[in-house]
Formats: structure tokens, sequence, C-alpha cells
DNA sequence: ACTATCCAAATAATCGATTATCTGTCAAGG
DNA sequence: CCTTGACAGATAATCGATTATTTGGATAGT
């Protein structure tokens, strides 16, 4: 189904986007298990940001042996979202000011590059699936009143995000910028549960789409440059607000 | 000594690039010994692109046991030199042509970014940096005889090309520029043994430093453009003659 | 011959116990 | 009162053995 995947970066364990799934999706292994539900708890800040994680305590509460937690901990560096020092442990990576300013910084730059790459590459099924990810992702409404229906609403948001970079045929790339969407998103679940009265989301992802099927490049790039900015404004002013320096 | 650190991605077993070093420069546990010498191993091409690893041989190679081996490979999943699938094992990464050429552009987008933030953040130990890191390297012989010098200049020359950059004040595009370099260096450790005749890399290598300190932002970001271009094509041309598609 | 099914060897994943390292505390010496 | 060193508890790293999964090949059925 996706063209090329030789090289490095193949995808390891990432969710498969479309719905049918009838085959078991990865999540084999204990390794695996853990390194989603780490995952999960680190970006929805149930694992607060800087904090140690102790081997012994997460080996009871998971209720597994060392080797496999050691293993899922170990997928969580490559997304950057724990950090390890020999001898010293594994700690969740800290937020700050600098890190979530160069998070959008290289977001609007490597998201929008690997968009323009999308337009000039991607085939018709990429434009289907565009489409698809915009619509479901539009008629999934944020009640921050009900948790879940934030959870699955940035399930989608991340999907579609990713699936309008998908055609860009470059597995490095796209490797990068799911990077830096899990380092993005924390943030957002973490500071955010309401958008800022002054913006209308699903109208942005729409013009976002619409631009990008209809391969009008620079305004595409230039709609989800703006996106892109406009979201770390608000982080960026939240943070301030709510303490963290 | 590097400024900001924060967030993800600080380095983690990084070399430290100080020739003087009195303490211990990590290398501590089994795991980060044997990620450094499987790093060395698969950038050299001892171990070949694509090979499975089959960890009770590499077990029994290193004299080690299972954790430690897993932990080092972890490392290397990160540095994208090897893959991983659930209960399948891991695998080193595979070379392509397209992976080459994905390489080259995303280090002409992101390394040519990175100095040019650089040169626009660097602080004076930054140029000093630069200028020593080309010094050490122009003063570098490589001889295709000796396997010891080529080491060595490999080592010099990703120096370099990574103090060029250090000056950016971006931690997480650091590390991209880091993994592009590692993908990029086991290329021309199998392919390219000498520099084809019609280049003049120190040159090429002065002509970036000396547009970098000097601040001269279009010529320097330009000259590293055409550097890394140039390598680019003619790493493709090895790759197509010694027969790799 | 061709496919499907089952078995055994190979290989990966996990566990529990052991060893090594670190961290904080307290006492002795300056 | 501050520094230094040693101890003990906490924590991380490693090991060897055990369990689970995959893979290749042999066998039976069509």
């Amino acid at each position: 189904m996706v063209p090329d995947d030789d090289g490095a970066f193949a995808p390891t364990t990432e969710d498969a986007p479309s719905s049918s799934g009838f085959l078991d999706d990865g999540k084999n292994t204990i390794g695996s298990q853990l390194a989603s539900r780490l995952r999960e708890a680190i970006i929805s800040g149930e694992l607060q940001a800087g904090s140690k994680i102790n081997l012994d305590k997460a080996r009871k509460t998971f209720n597994v042996s060392l080797s496999p937690l050691r293993e899922g901990l170990a997928r969580l560096i490559s997304d950057g979202l724990v950090e390890f020092e020999d001898n010293r442990g594994y700690r969740v990576s800290s937020i700050s000011l600098a890190n979530l300013e160069e998070i959008t910084t290289l977001r609007e730059e490597f998201e929008v590059f690997a968009l323009r790459e999308s337009m000039r590459l991607g085939d018709v099924e990429w434009e289907g699936n565009v489409m698809r990810a915009l619509h479901r992702l539009n008629r999934t409404e944020r009640d921050a009143a009900r948790p879940e229906t934030l959870e699955r609403w940035e399930e989608l948001h991340r999907e579609f995000h990713l699936t309008l970079i998908s055609g860009c045929g470059k597995p490095i790339l796209l490797h990068f910028c799911r990077l830096l969407l899990n380092l993005n998103d924390r943030y957002r679940r973490v500071f955010l549960t309401r958008t800022s009265g002054d913006r209308n989301v699903s109208q942005e992802h729409s013009e976002i789409a619409q631009g990008a099927v209809a391969r009008d490049l620079d305004y595409a790039c230039d709609m989800l440059r703006q996106h892109i900015h406009r979201t770390g404004t608000n982080l960026r002013n939240h943070l301030a607000t709510k303490g963290i320096l």
C-alpha cells in the first residue's frame, strides 16, 4: 500500500490509518504494548514532564519484568518523549518555552516542506486519504467536559496532519514529522483543552486540505504554516499563563 | 558549554568534541559500549546493510547477555541504523538509491537551515570551534591504503559538520542532523574511499567555514548546499557503478 | 505435482535473581 | 561550621534460565 518503505525508518509500530483492520495491528509483544501505554501516559500528561521514571515502581505498576519495560522505554526515547542517562535511568522529557518554540519552528519548516513534496508527488489515493481524514476530523466534536472526546479528536487530528504529508515519498522525513507531532501534541493535551475563541480550526483544516488536493502549492503551504504558527502562539500564551516559565 | 539542552534530545551518549577528556566520557555500561561498537561496525560496512542480526550469535560474538545487547541495538534504532520488528528481531537498515537521495535532500534542507541559524545566533566560541574543527580536518590526510587514516578523517569530518551547525540553539534539529550524518557517512565509508578527482574538498570546507564565521549567510549556505549535493551525486554514481541498484 | 497442515529446530521475548552503581546521611577530622 | 569519607539503602544493569513465537521442512491429502 505505502509505496516505498525501503531504507531506514520504515514504520515500526505506528498505527495503521485504515479502518478495516482484520489482521492484528502490531501491539504484539509486552514491550510494544508498554510503549503504547507509556506514550499515551506521557502525551496525556499523566506522567509529568521532567519526572523521573522509577523502574521498580513502573515494573510493579504495569506488572511486567524489567526487560520489556526497558524495551518500551527505549522506543519512547526514539520518540523524543523520554530521556536516558547511563546508570541514572530514565525520565520523562521536560518541557520548556524554548523546547516548544523549537518544535513549532521545526514543524513550520519540515511539515510545510513535506506538504509541498506531497502535493508534488502524491497520487489520487493520497488525495482521497486527505479528504477522508479531513472529514472524519471535522465530524468529531471536542467537548472539554468529556475527556474521551478529546482523546478521539487528538487521534484524528494527528492522523489528519500525518495524512497530509504522507504522499511525500520520504520515510525519514515522515519519521521526523511524526516525532515533532508527538512532542507538540503533549503540549496541547496538557495546556489546551479547548480552542482559542478567535480561531475556527475546522475551517483552517479545510482550507489546507482543499488547497492540497487542488495542488495549489503556495496557498496550502501558507495555510499550513499559519495553522502551525497559531497553535504555537496559543500554546506559548497558555504556558506563560498557567505558570511554567 | 552547550547553552540550552533543556527539552527532548539532550545529547545522550554522543562523543564530546573537546580533546582533553580528563573525566570519563560516558561509555559506562555494557549497553553503551555495545552501541558504539555496533555503530562503528555498521557505518564501516563490517555489518552488511540489510542483513539480519542474530541475537544469539551477536551475544556470543560480543560475550554479553541479551539485555545489554538489546539495549545497544535500541540506541541504534534511534540512530536510524537498525530496524526492528516485533518477534522478528533486528536487522541492519538497508541501503538504496531512494534512501541515499532522501538523505541528501534532507541534509540540504536541514543542515543548511541549521547553518543559517548558527550564523544568526552563534557566539564567538562557536566561531572558534568552527575554525578549530576546520583546521584539524584539513591537516588530516586521507590515505586509502591505510584504513585508520580513513577512520580518523571520517571522525573529524563528522565533527566539522556538526560543529558548523552547533551554534543553532536547537537541540532537536541537531539531533536530526546528527542522524542524517550517520546515515550518510555509512554510504561514504562503504562506497567512497577516495575523493572524486574533480573536487577539492578541503577547499570546499574552508569556503564554508570562512563564510560562516564572516556571517555571510547566503554564501556559506550556498557553499554548504553545493558541498552536500556534490557528495550525494558522487555517491549515487558509485552506488550505480558498484552494482547496487 | 501442488497445496495445506503439523512438527521441530531456531530464534525472540520474558522472567526472577544477582551484581554493580549511585545517592543521601551521618560521623570524624580539620 | 565546613569538608571528607564511609556506610547503607535505593536504584540501575546484567545474567542465565524459561517461555513464546516464528520458520522451514516433512507429511498427508487432493
